[in-house]
DNA sequence: TTTTATTGATTGAACGTTCAATAAAAAAAT
DNA sequence: ATTTTTTTATTGAACGTTCAATCAATAAAA
Protein backbone atom coordinates (compact mmCIF):
# COMPACT_ATOMS: atom_id res chain seq x y z
CA UNK A 1 0.00 0.00 0.00
CA UNK A 2 2.31 2.47 -0.77
CA UNK A 3 1.35 6.20 0.33
CA UNK A 4 3.70 8.88 0.08
CA UNK A 5 5.81 9.64 3.76
CA UNK A 6 6.11 6.20 4.27
CA UNK A 7 9.79 6.57 5.57
CA UNK A 8 9.13 7.86 9.16
CA UNK A 9 6.58 5.21 9.67
CA UNK A 10 8.56 2.09 8.50
CA UNK A 11 11.49 3.30 9.86
CA UNK A 12 9.83 3.59 13.69
CA UNK A 13 8.07 0.11 12.50
CA UNK A 14 11.48 -1.54 11.78
CA UNK A 15 13.02 -0.43 14.85
CA UNK A 16 10.64 -1.46 17.63
CA UNK A 17 10.59 -4.85 15.27
CA UNK A 18 13.72 -4.92 15.79
CA UNK A 19 13.54 -4.54 19.77
CA UNK A 20 11.24 -7.20 19.93
CA UNK A 21 12.92 -9.83 17.85
CA UNK A 22 16.00 -9.38 20.27
CA UNK A 23 13.78 -9.67 22.82
CA UNK A 24 12.59 -12.41 21.38
CA UNK A 25 14.92 -14.81 20.55
CA UNK A 26 18.40 -12.52 20.86
CA UNK A 27 21.02 -10.51 18.82
CA UNK A 28 22.73 -13.22 17.52
CA UNK A 29 19.37 -15.04 16.10
CA UNK A 30 17.73 -12.09 14.99
CA UNK A 31 17.73 -12.59 10.91
CA UNK A 32 16.56 -9.21 8.53
CA UNK A 33 13.55 -12.08 7.91
CA UNK A 34 12.46 -12.43 11.30
CA UNK A 35 12.58 -8.31 11.91
CA UNK A 36 10.40 -8.10 8.79
CA UNK A 37 8.14 -10.29 9.77
CA UNK A 38 7.71 -8.78 12.97
CA UNK A 39 6.85 -5.65 11.42
CA UNK A 40 4.66 -7.27 8.35
CA UNK A 41 6.88 -6.23 5.40
CA UNK A 42 9.25 -7.97 3.18
CA UNK A 43 13.19 -8.15 3.89
CA UNK A 44 14.35 -5.93 1.20
CA UNK A 45 12.79 -3.07 2.70
CA UNK A 46 15.24 -2.72 5.10
CA UNK A 47 18.36 -2.50 2.93
CA UNK A 48 16.22 0.18 1.41
CA UNK A 49 15.81 2.33 4.16
CA UNK A 50 18.70 1.52 6.25
CA UNK A 51 21.08 0.75 3.83
CA UNK A 52 21.61 -2.69 5.32
CA UNK A 53 20.92 -4.54 8.62
CA UNK A 54 23.96 -3.32 10.44
CA UNK A 55 22.19 0.19 9.77
CA UNK A 56 18.97 -0.98 11.61
CA UNK A 57 20.84 -1.95 14.47
CA UNK A 58 22.81 1.23 14.92
CA UNK A 59 19.11 3.26 14.16
CA UNK A 60 17.32 1.36 16.66
CA UNK A 61 20.62 1.57 19.47
CA UNK A 62 20.78 4.87 18.75
CA UNK A 63 16.95 5.30 19.63
CA UNK A 64 17.30 3.33 22.99
CA UNK A 65 20.27 5.98 24.16
CA UNK A 66 18.19 8.59 22.84
CA UNK A 67 15.05 7.46 25.39
CA UNK A 68 17.35 7.01 27.90
CA UNK A 69 19.20 10.37 27.90
CA UNK A 70 15.34 11.98 27.11
CA UNK A 71 13.78 10.24 30.47
CA UNK A 72 16.63 11.42 32.44
CA UNK A 73 15.85 15.17 30.93
CA UNK A 74 12.28 15.40 31.57
CA UNK A 75 12.85 14.53 35.16
CA UNK A 76 15.75 16.71 35.79
CA UNK A 77 13.58 20.11 33.92
CA UNK A 78 10.76 19.33 35.78
CA UNK A 79 12.72 19.67 39.28
CA UNK A 80 11.58 22.23 41.25
CA UNK A 81 14.71 21.98 44.08
CA UNK A 82 18.06 22.79 42.17
CA UNK A 83 19.73 20.72 44.55
CA UNK A 84 22.71 18.28 43.85
CA UNK A 85 20.58 15.87 45.98
CA UNK A 86 17.96 16.45 43.24
CA UNK A 87 19.19 16.32 39.92
CA UNK A 88 20.99 13.14 41.47
CA UNK A 89 18.14 11.85 42.20
CA UNK A 90 16.42 12.65 38.99
CA UNK A 91 19.11 10.93 37.00
CA UNK A 92 18.56 7.64 38.72
CA UNK A 93 14.81 8.10 38.22
CA UNK A 94 15.07 8.69 34.95
CA UNK A 95 17.69 5.32 33.91
CA UNK A 96 15.04 3.25 36.10
CA UNK A 97 12.02 5.07 33.79
CA UNK A 98 9.74 2.27 32.84
CA UNK A 99 9.86 2.13 29.20
CA UNK A 100 13.03 1.62 29.32
CA UNK A 101 13.23 -0.93 32.14
CA UNK A 102 10.78 -3.08 31.46
CA UNK A 103 10.06 -4.83 27.91
CA UNK A 104 12.03 -5.51 25.26
CA UNK A 105 14.37 -2.02 25.59
CA UNK A 106 16.25 -4.11 28.69
CA UNK A 107 17.63 -6.89 26.56
CA UNK A 108 17.89 -4.86 23.91
CA UNK A 109 20.09 -2.35 25.83
CA UNK A 110 22.34 -5.40 27.58
CA UNK A 111 22.85 -7.53 23.64
CA UNK A 112 24.02 -3.78 22.21
CA UNK A 113 26.25 -2.70 25.21
CA UNK A 114 27.70 -6.80 24.47
CA UNK A 115 28.24 -6.01 21.16
CA UNK A 116 29.51 -2.74 21.59
CA UNK A 117 32.88 -3.99 22.80
CA UNK A 118 33.90 -5.15 19.05
CA UNK A 119 31.99 -2.75 16.86
CA UNK A 120 33.24 0.44 16.73
CA UNK A 121 30.46 2.62 15.70
CA UNK A 122 28.27 1.12 18.80
CA UNK A 123 31.16 1.73 21.13
CA UNK A 124 31.16 5.39 19.85
CA UNK A 125 27.55 5.38 20.93
CA UNK A 126 28.14 3.71 24.03
CA UNK A 127 31.19 5.97 24.92
CA UNK A 128 29.13 9.09 24.49
CA UNK A 129 26.16 8.48 26.43
CA UNK A 130 28.48 6.96 29.52
CA UNK A 131 30.50 10.52 29.48
CA UNK A 132 27.49 12.34 29.88
CA UNK A 133 25.99 10.32 32.92
CA UNK A 134 29.29 10.44 34.54
CA UNK A 135 30.05 14.17 33.58
CA UNK A 136 26.72 15.18 35.13
CA UNK A 137 26.83 13.15 38.34
CA UNK A 138 30.39 14.23 38.71
CA UNK A 139 29.34 17.94 38.40
CA UNK A 140 26.58 17.65 40.84
CA UNK A 141 28.81 15.92 43.45
CA UNK A 142 31.13 18.19 42.92
CA UNK A 143 29.05 21.09 44.29
CA UNK A 144 29.15 19.43 48.05
CA UNK A 145 32.06 17.52 47.78
CA UNK A 146 36.25 17.30 46.40
CA UNK A 147 36.80 16.51 43.20
CA UNK A 148 38.70 13.53 44.20
CA UNK A 149 35.13 12.21 46.14
CA UNK A 150 32.92 13.81 43.85
CA UNK A 151 34.67 11.48 41.11
CA UNK A 152 34.62 7.94 43.15
CA UNK A 153 30.94 8.98 44.54
CA UNK A 154 30.10 9.54 40.46
CA UNK A 155 32.11 5.92 38.96
CA UNK A 156 30.67 4.72 41.96
CA UNK A 157 26.57 5.50 41.46
CA UNK A 158 27.41 4.48 37.58
CA UNK A 159 28.23 0.99 38.81
CA UNK A 160 25.41 0.73 40.97
CA UNK A 161 22.95 2.11 38.02
CA UNK A 162 24.53 -0.23 35.46
CA UNK A 163 24.98 -3.18 37.64
CA UNK A 164 21.16 -2.82 38.67
CA UNK A 165 20.28 -2.87 35.04
CA UNK A 166 22.25 -5.61 33.80
CA UNK A 167 20.84 -8.04 36.64
CA UNK A 168 17.75 -6.52 35.63
CA UNK A 169 18.24 -7.82 31.99
CA UNK A 170 18.77 -11.27 33.06
CA UNK A 171 16.24 -12.16 35.44
CA UNK A 172 13.12 -14.07 33.82
CA UNK A 173 11.19 -11.74 36.04
CA UNK A 174 12.66 -8.62 34.19
CA UNK A 175 13.74 -6.01 36.80
CA UNK A 176 11.64 -4.67 39.92
CA UNK A 177 12.45 -1.24 39.50
CA UNK A 178 10.94 -0.53 42.57
CA UNK A 179 13.47 -2.18 44.49
CA UNK A 180 16.16 -0.55 42.26
CA UNK A 181 15.33 2.76 42.53
CA UNK A 182 15.51 1.83 46.08
CA UNK A 183 18.87 0.64 46.28
CA UNK A 184 20.03 3.28 44.06
CA UNK A 185 18.80 6.52 46.24
CA UNK A 186 19.71 4.38 49.39
CA UNK A 187 23.48 4.28 48.14
CA UNK A 188 22.96 8.10 47.27
CA UNK A 189 21.99 8.83 50.46
CA UNK A 190 25.17 7.01 52.04
CA UNK A 191 27.10 8.62 49.78
CA UNK A 192 25.97 12.00 51.24
CA UNK A 193 25.97 11.32 54.50
CA UNK A 194 29.35 9.72 54.69
CA UNK A 195 30.81 12.94 53.18
CA UNK A 196 28.77 14.84 55.97
CA UNK A 197 30.73 13.25 58.84
CA UNK A 198 34.02 11.79 57.18
CA UNK A 199 34.65 8.06 58.86
CA UNK A 200 38.21 7.56 60.66
CA UNK A 201 40.89 5.68 57.38
CA UNK A 202 39.62 2.94 56.14
CA UNK A 203 40.97 2.98 52.98
CA UNK A 204 44.03 1.35 53.29
CA UNK A 205 42.98 -0.96 50.25
CA UNK A 206 44.65 0.88 46.84
CA UNK B 1 51.76 -35.92 16.19
CA UNK B 2 49.03 -38.02 17.92
CA UNK B 3 50.35 -38.98 21.31
CA UNK B 4 48.18 -40.53 24.18
CA UNK B 5 46.36 -38.66 26.75
CA UNK B 6 45.81 -35.62 24.11
CA UNK B 7 42.15 -34.90 25.53
CA UNK B 8 42.91 -33.04 28.54
CA UNK B 9 45.45 -31.01 27.00
CA UNK B 10 43.47 -30.42 23.36
CA UNK B 11 40.51 -29.22 25.79
CA UNK B 12 42.16 -26.82 27.61
CA UNK B 13 44.20 -25.39 24.40
CA UNK B 14 40.43 -25.17 22.58
CA UNK B 15 38.93 -23.37 25.98
CA UNK B 16 41.82 -21.13 25.81
CA UNK B 17 41.75 -20.41 21.81
CA UNK B 18 38.10 -19.67 22.66
CA UNK B 19 38.71 -16.89 25.09
CA UNK B 20 41.28 -15.24 23.15
CA UNK B 21 39.06 -15.63 19.71
CA UNK B 22 36.29 -13.86 21.83
CA UNK B 23 38.36 -11.34 23.51
CA UNK B 24 39.76 -10.73 19.71
CA UNK B 25 36.67 -10.26 17.40
CA UNK B 26 33.58 -11.00 19.65
CA UNK B 27 31.45 -13.89 20.44
CA UNK B 28 29.48 -13.09 16.85
CA UNK B 29 32.41 -13.42 14.60
CA UNK B 30 33.93 -16.50 16.53
CA UNK B 31 34.16 -19.15 14.13
CA UNK B 32 35.12 -22.52 14.67
CA UNK B 33 37.93 -21.99 12.35
CA UNK B 34 39.16 -18.80 13.82
CA UNK B 35 39.15 -20.77 17.32
CA UNK B 36 40.93 -23.83 15.39
CA UNK B 37 43.87 -21.43 13.75
CA UNK B 38 44.05 -19.54 17.27
CA UNK B 39 45.02 -23.39 18.75
CA UNK B 40 47.04 -24.47 15.90
CA UNK B 41 44.79 -27.19 15.10
CA UNK B 42 42.32 -28.34 12.45
CA UNK B 43 38.28 -27.12 12.70
CA UNK B 44 37.19 -30.84 12.96
CA UNK B 45 38.58 -31.36 15.81
CA UNK B 46 36.25 -29.14 17.69
CA UNK B 47 33.38 -31.19 17.04
CA UNK B 48 35.67 -34.36 17.76
CA UNK B 49 36.38 -32.87 21.40
CA UNK B 50 33.42 -31.13 22.28
CA UNK B 51 30.68 -32.02 20.01
CA UNK B 52 30.33 -29.27 17.81
CA UNK B 53 30.85 -25.32 18.81
CA UNK B 54 27.96 -24.86 21.24
CA UNK B 55 29.50 -27.38 23.39
CA UNK B 56 32.93 -25.96 23.31
CA UNK B 57 31.58 -22.42 24.50
CA UNK B 58 29.28 -24.03 26.88
CA UNK B 59 32.64 -25.48 28.19
CA UNK B 60 34.49 -21.96 28.61
CA UNK B 61 31.53 -20.40 30.17
CA UNK B 62 31.75 -23.01 32.91
CA UNK B 63 35.90 -22.63 33.48
CA UNK B 64 35.02 -19.20 33.75
CA UNK B 65 32.56 -19.08 36.41
CA UNK B 66 35.10 -22.35 38.13
CA UNK B 67 37.55 -20.02 38.20
CA UNK B 68 35.76 -17.07 39.46
CA UNK B 69 34.23 -19.26 42.26
CA UNK B 70 37.74 -20.91 42.57
CA UNK B 71 39.40 -17.35 43.29
CA UNK B 72 36.85 -16.27 45.82
CA UNK B 73 37.07 -19.87 48.06
CA UNK B 74 40.93 -19.55 48.10
CA UNK B 75 40.59 -16.14 49.45
CA UNK B 76 37.92 -17.35 51.97
CA UNK B 77 39.71 -20.19 53.13
CA UNK B 78 42.82 -18.55 53.94
CA UNK B 79 41.25 -15.76 56.26
CA UNK B 80 42.38 -15.78 59.70
CA UNK B 81 39.28 -13.57 60.98
CA UNK B 82 36.09 -15.37 61.12
CA UNK B 83 34.27 -11.49 60.58
CA UNK B 84 31.48 -11.29 58.46
CA UNK B 85 33.64 -7.82 57.17
CA UNK B 86 36.66 -10.43 56.67
CA UNK B 87 34.05 -12.95 54.48
CA UNK B 88 32.84 -10.36 52.62
CA UNK B 89 36.07 -8.71 51.85
CA UNK B 90 37.52 -11.96 50.77
CA UNK B 91 34.00 -12.03 48.45
CA UNK B 92 35.39 -8.67 47.03
CA UNK B 93 38.91 -9.64 46.19
CA UNK B 94 37.73 -12.88 44.73
CA UNK B 95 35.76 -11.25 42.35
CA UNK B 96 38.43 -8.60 41.17
CA UNK B 97 41.30 -11.42 40.79
CA UNK B 98 43.84 -10.27 38.44
CA UNK B 99 43.48 -13.31 36.09
CA UNK B 100 39.74 -12.63 35.86
CA UNK B 101 39.82 -9.43 35.71
CA UNK B 102 42.70 -8.85 33.10
CA UNK B 103 42.97 -9.95 29.59
CA UNK B 104 40.21 -12.28 27.30
CA UNK B 105 38.34 -13.60 30.45
CA UNK B 106 36.39 -10.12 30.96
CA UNK B 107 35.41 -9.74 27.57
CA UNK B 108 34.23 -13.72 27.54
CA UNK B 109 32.20 -13.07 30.39
CA UNK B 110 30.34 -10.12 29.39
CA UNK B 111 29.75 -11.52 25.73
CA UNK B 112 28.67 -14.76 27.70
CA UNK B 113 26.36 -12.91 29.87
CA UNK B 114 24.21 -11.04 27.20
CA UNK B 115 24.14 -14.29 25.53
CA UNK B 116 22.33 -16.36 28.39
CA UNK B 117 19.10 -14.15 28.02
CA UNK B 118 18.34 -16.58 25.33
CA UNK B 119 20.50 -19.88 25.68
CA UNK B 120 19.07 -22.32 28.36
CA UNK B 121 22.00 -24.09 29.46
CA UNK B 122 24.19 -21.01 29.59
CA UNK B 123 21.15 -19.56 31.56
CA UNK B 124 21.00 -22.03 33.75
CA UNK B 125 25.20 -21.30 34.80
CA UNK B 126 24.69 -18.10 35.30
CA UNK B 127 22.14 -18.72 38.06
CA UNK B 128 23.82 -21.15 39.58
CA UNK B 129 26.64 -18.56 39.98
CA UNK B 130 24.55 -15.77 40.82
CA UNK B 131 22.75 -17.50 43.53
CA UNK B 132 25.61 -18.55 45.26
CA UNK B 133 27.09 -15.32 44.91
CA UNK B 134 23.88 -13.86 46.64
CA UNK B 135 23.13 -16.10 49.09
CA UNK B 136 26.59 -16.25 50.50
CA UNK B 137 26.62 -12.24 50.86
CA UNK B 138 23.22 -13.10 52.49
CA UNK B 139 24.29 -15.03 55.27
CA UNK B 140 27.26 -12.52 56.25
CA UNK B 141 25.33 -9.78 56.08
CA UNK B 142 22.58 -11.80 58.16
CA UNK B 143 25.05 -11.99 60.99
CA UNK B 144 25.06 -8.27 61.80
CA UNK B 145 21.92 -6.98 60.66
CA UNK B 146 18.20 -8.07 60.17
CA UNK B 147 17.09 -10.02 57.30
CA UNK B 148 15.14 -7.45 55.32
CA UNK B 149 18.54 -5.07 55.20
CA UNK B 150 20.55 -8.13 54.70
CA UNK B 151 18.80 -8.96 52.00
CA UNK B 152 19.26 -5.23 50.74
CA UNK B 153 23.02 -5.09 51.32
CA UNK B 154 23.28 -8.38 49.34
CA UNK B 155 21.39 -7.24 46.18
CA UNK B 156 23.28 -4.27 46.09
CA UNK B 157 26.48 -5.06 46.56
CA UNK B 158 26.17 -7.87 44.24
CA UNK B 159 25.18 -5.05 41.62
CA UNK B 160 27.93 -2.87 42.24
CA UNK B 161 30.29 -5.78 41.84
CA UNK B 162 28.71 -6.57 38.05
CA UNK B 163 28.33 -2.93 37.67
CA UNK B 164 31.87 -2.63 37.98
CA UNK B 165 33.14 -5.45 35.97
CA UNK B 166 30.81 -4.63 33.21
CA UNK B 167 32.28 -0.91 32.81
CA UNK B 168 35.17 -2.79 33.19
CA UNK B 169 34.79 -4.59 30.31
CA UNK B 170 33.87 -1.96 28.29
CA UNK B 171 36.52 0.46 28.91
CA UNK B 172 39.04 0.04 26.08
CA UNK B 173 42.47 0.09 29.21
CA UNK B 174 39.92 -2.66 30.63
CA UNK B 175 39.09 -2.24 34.33
CA UNK B 176 41.09 -0.53 36.96
CA UNK B 177 41.22 -3.31 39.25
CA UNK B 178 42.75 -1.31 42.23
CA UNK B 179 39.79 1.67 41.55
CA UNK B 180 37.13 -1.36 41.62
CA UNK B 181 38.24 -2.78 44.71
CA UNK B 182 38.48 0.78 46.55
CA UNK B 183 34.56 1.19 45.75
CA UNK B 184 33.69 -2.02 46.87
CA UNK B 185 35.24 -1.92 49.84
CA UNK B 186 33.94 2.04 50.37
CA UNK B 187 30.61 0.62 49.85
CA UNK B 188 31.02 -2.28 52.06
CA UNK B 189 31.81 0.25 54.59
CA UNK B 190 29.17 2.62 54.21
CA UNK B 191 26.94 -0.81 54.43
CA UNK B 192 28.21 -1.60 57.44
CA UNK B 193 28.29 2.00 59.06
CA UNK B 194 24.70 3.08 57.92
CA UNK B 195 24.09 -0.10 59.93
CA UNK B 196 25.92 1.03 62.96
CA UNK B 197 24.12 4.32 63.40
CA UNK B 198 20.85 4.16 61.86
CA UNK B 199 19.67 7.54 60.32
CA UNK B 200 16.12 9.10 60.03
CA UNK B 201 13.87 7.69 57.35
CA UNK B 202 14.63 8.63 54.50
CA UNK B 203 13.91 5.77 52.64
CA UNK B 204 10.40 6.77 51.14
CA UNK B 205 10.40 5.65 47.51
CA UNK B 206 9.60 1.94 47.11
C1' DT C 1 0.42 8.34 -16.82
C1' DT C 2 3.98 9.07 -13.71
C1' DT C 3 5.91 8.52 -9.39
C1' DT C 4 6.78 6.11 -5.22
C1' DA C 5 6.82 2.20 -2.25
C1' DT C 6 7.25 -2.64 -1.84
C1' DT C 7 7.94 -7.35 -2.97
C1' DG C 8 10.29 -11.90 -3.05
C1' DA C 9 12.98 -15.03 -5.84
C1' DT C 10 17.79 -15.20 -6.71
C1' DT C 11 22.71 -14.91 -5.78
C1' DG C 12 26.92 -15.58 -3.62
C1' DA C 13 29.40 -15.91 0.50
C1' DA C 14 30.14 -17.93 5.08
C1' DC C 15 29.43 -21.22 8.43
C1' DG C 16 29.28 -25.79 11.29
C1' DT C 17 29.48 -30.49 10.73
C1' DT C 18 30.87 -34.79 8.79
C1' DC C 19 33.85 -38.50 7.47
C1' DA C 20 37.11 -41.00 4.70
C1' DA C 21 41.95 -40.54 4.45
C1' DT C 22 46.30 -39.83 6.79
C1' DA C 23 49.95 -39.74 9.94
C1' DA C 24 52.12 -40.62 14.05
C1' DA C 25 52.83 -43.09 18.24
C1' DA C 26 52.35 -47.45 20.85
C1' DA C 27 52.24 -52.33 21.04
C1' DA C 28 53.34 -56.70 19.28
C1' DA C 29 56.04 -59.72 16.69
C1' DT C 30 60.23 -61.08 14.63
C1' DA D 1 66.79 -53.89 17.75
C1' DT D 2 64.19 -53.83 13.92
C1' DT D 3 59.99 -54.52 11.57
C1' DT D 4 55.07 -55.10 11.44
C1' DT D 5 50.57 -54.32 13.27
C1' DT D 6 47.28 -51.94 15.86
C1' DT D 7 45.52 -48.05 17.99
C1' DT D 8 44.79 -43.23 18.43
C1' DA D 9 44.75 -38.51 17.07
C1' DT D 10 44.15 -35.34 13.44
C1' DT D 11 43.25 -33.42 9.03
C1' DG D 12 40.75 -30.85 5.44
C1' DA D 13 37.79 -31.11 1.46
C1' DA D 14 32.90 -31.71 0.58
C1' DC D 15 28.10 -30.97 1.88
C1' DG D 16 24.03 -28.83 3.21
C1' DT D 17 22.21 -24.92 5.44
C1' DT D 18 21.52 -20.19 6.49
C1' DC D 19 21.77 -15.50 5.77
C1' DA D 20 22.18 -10.55 3.89
C1' DA D 21 21.93 -8.14 -0.09
C1' DT D 22 20.25 -7.26 -4.76
C1' DC D 23 17.12 -5.90 -8.36
C1' DA D 24 13.72 -6.58 -11.88
C1' DA D 25 8.83 -6.91 -11.45
C1' DT D 26 4.63 -5.22 -9.33
C1' DA D 27 1.13 -2.54 -7.27
C1' DA D 28 -0.83 1.34 -5.36
C1' DA D 29 -1.21 6.26 -4.93
C1' DA D 30 -0.57 10.85 -7.08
Amino acid sequence: MPKVGMEPIRRQQLINATMAAIDEVGLAETTVMRIARHAGVSAGIISHYFGGKDGLLEATMRQILTDLSGAVAVRRNALEDDSPRAHIGAIIEGNFDRTQVTGPAAKTWLAFWASSMHKPMLQRLQNVNDRRLYSNLCHQFRRVMPRAEARNAARGLAAMIDGLWLRGALTPEGLDAAEARFLAHTYLDQLFAHYGCPKTESNTYS
